[in-house]
DNA sequence: ACCTGAACACCGTTCAAGT
DNA sequence: ACCTGAACACCGTTCAAGT
């Protein structure tokens, strides 16, 4: 066996006397917390495991639990988190409408830039601090549009359902095409519209004229789509309290 | 080394001469999608794994990879199946709302029926056969109510991303309160809704309200959820449609 | 061409043992 | 109370070897 320095030996001059040499700052939930979240921005939700975080930690993976009930908890830390980072409006009555857009696409930007997180935002509706505030917002303005509070928590799950979905969408095709250059997804975007021309024109009339159209989906960017949904998301909305009145 | 019985053995008594005693029938893209079927339709989609597979078709899971890519490719397979269980209506550009809220409610009912797989619908938009089906369906009901393609194009996905958020949803609540009775449940809901009260009412002041109001939600039951949210969402749908016009 | 056994490089979580 | 090493019971996928 080979001799082995050990932090406690008095003889090495770098070791100050009474302490050990270098104290790792102890495990806590925080910590943990840091470390999962520091995985997520850098390689994504799916590199964060237990073990990676441990080994950021310098520990086992053994060691998180003491401070975290399971993966699904810690991703519910982190998530809630996150959502503090998400702006939420002084509500004005009368602009509910621009300001329900405001946050919804805040709410976008702030996760899309945790990669990977949205998909855990479906796991349920937040109940975090920080996911409580959010709820507040978006009930509050609902609320301030015209419905009753129940109809108001109703609307602030779509609202969240909303952003999930569309970071995931935009997620899941950047993760298909996010090497691609823009020649590569384009000459992909011809073979496609290639393949619906192709298809027999009485069970698929609308996919092929869609095809020989030119345009293949018309709000064209990511961005473009999702202002198209809020829209729609809005309307459907205004409508709804209108139908109420 | 024990004596172990061998197929091609001629003393066995149960070995008709010349073929051996249990042809089992050979591997096939097909025969491993039915497996995989059945194991999420059996234990949903978190219980299949290629091991479970080969398992089911008594070999293992290398022999998969001789006609399948990989787990991604097996599941997209699945589910193009299962979207061949939707039934599709003939359009009648009259009835086009009644037609895509029916629409949308059997989409939910078939993925609904086979546990798990409604988180591989998130997966991008479906290009099997049984997918195009469906998107011609959807696409073409929104092109008869007066969209241009490549707009209807875009409320094919949003209706796509409609049945799939919800049946998320539902599946979710039901993992996670499946097992408890009503009485759990609504004991649940009771606690919940005494935290909501305890919050500040200066920071939370609707949610506050929303507990102290009775009903913390007021779309009750999750087939109430379902269809006020498709009401808004068709709403919102003709209103634009409207504004385009 | 298809199938196989064995291995690679991972997972989350538990548990007895240590401090 | 907190931390640890080791183990349990899994994963998806690859690869050389067999038929």
């Amino acid at each position: 066996m080979a001799y082995t320095v050990r932090m406690a030996d008095p003889f090495l001059p770098w070791d100050q006397y009474g302490k050990p040499a270098r104290t790792r700052q102890p495990l806590s939930r925080e910590a943990i917390v840091d470390a999962a979240m520091k995985i997520i921005d850098e390689q994504g939700l799916s590199a964060l495991s237990m073990r990676a975080v441990a080994q950021a930690l310098d520990t086992g993976p053994a060691s998180l639990y003491a401070h975290v009930a399971n993966k699904e908890q810690l991703i519910d830390l982190v998530l809630d988190r996150v959502y503090g980072e998400i702006e939420v409006p002084e509500i004005d009555p009368a602009r509910w409408q621009e300001q329900l857009k405001d946050f919804t696409r805040s709410g976008l930007k702030v996760i899309l830039s945790h990669r990977g997180l949205s998909a855990a935002m479906l796991g349920g509706p937040p109940m975090g601090p920080n996911g409580l505030r959010l709820m507040e917002a978006s009930v509050g303005l609902a609320h301030a549009a015209g419905l009753s509070e129940a109809h108001a928590a109703f609307m602030g799950e779509l609202v969240g359902q909303y952003i999930a979905v569309n970071a995931l969408e935009q997620e899941t095709f950047r993760e298909r095409f996010g090497a691609a250059s823009e020649d590569e997804v384009s000459e992909w975007v011809d073979q496609f519209r290639g393949y619906l021309q192709s298809l027999p024109p009485e069970r698929f009339p609308t996919l092929v004229a869609l095809a020989r159209s030119g345009a293949l989906m018309s709000p064209n960017t990511e961005e473009e789509r999702f202002e198209m949904g809020l829209d729609i998301l809005v309307r459907g909305l205004a409508s709804y309290i209108e139908s109420r009145n």
